[in-house]
DNA sequence: AAGAAGTTTTTGACAAAGTCCAAATCTCGG
DNA sequence: CCGAGATTTGGACTTTGTCAAAAACTTCTT
């Protein structure tokens, strides 16, 4: 694990303080919104424009440095977590989202057979489903 | 293949222009957004009200007439055909949307392993890449 | 065939999540 | 420490959808 200013310098983004600790947020909270992201960095920085939240998310997922994901019905998250090819489970009911690794190995069920002269590179799974909390009160 | 009039009174609905009209602009353009299929429903009836769209998509989806899907980055999507579990390869570039059946067999990839006391229902795959039409265009 | 009861459709306002743009500010190399 | 170039801000705007109330249908009963 490295120091966010360094993994800003690598990949030569000027290092400013709203990336650090958007950078900081995200890890801290993984499946944020950039929403929930703000909201922390505000209580870091004292204050930063929304713009300013999604330049910075825009920027590190461009780069590569975090991953976006955006499940049905919901804004999108962010996780800091990556390179691994993990998937998630969403709660239908709250919306909790969990990781889950790979289910059948390293490269999974990624090679779809047709793939209509596609170029794929990426199989994105999301596991839909009731959380335990969720389970419990519906019962 | 059946009259959409009969599906609709199947699922107990009122049979309404709208309604059928909507049904029939899914079928013929699988992958449609909301706007779209408006767009085809008033070609054929004269006029639709926005809303109007988005209640008999919500009901249609409700119903398990149609299905909803909702890649990243895009307004959702609509299509017929439903109960043959199958995925979606969906191009980064133009957003082009084609249906692949499922990779590994008939219920795929879809345990998830450590589940965290989920209850799973439904594994949803998304294949990203580039459709040949962009592949040519970029090089 | 007509009428009542309950759904749908329509219209218009509203909300959430993002993007666009121009001005002000900051970062980094020299 | 300065200046060029990148980033941050603030405000308007867009897109995709939902909410609510009134008007218009569908269907069922008789």
């Amino acid at each position: 694990m490295q120091d966010h200013e360094d993994t800003l310098r690598q990949h030569d983004l000027p290092v400013t303080a709203q990336r650090v600790s958007v950078l900081r947020a995200v890890s801290r909270h993984p499946h944020a919104t950039a929403d929930m992201l703000a909201e922390e960095v505000r209580a870091e920085l004292g204050s930063i424009s929304r713009q300013s939240v999604y330049n910075v998310l825009n920027v590190l997922t461009d780069k590569g440095i975090i991953r976006r994901i955006q499940p049905a019905e919901s804004a999108a998250l962010y996780e800091d977590r990556i390179g691994d090819n993990h998937h998630h489970l969403v709660c239908r009911t709250c919306g909790k989202t969990e990781d889950v690794c790979c289910a059948v190995g390293a490269a999974p069920c990624l090679t779809a057979h047709s793939h209509h002269g596609f170029k794929i590179d990426e199989a994105e799974v999301i596991y839909w489903g009731t959380c335990p909390a969720c389970q419990k009160k519906k019962r």
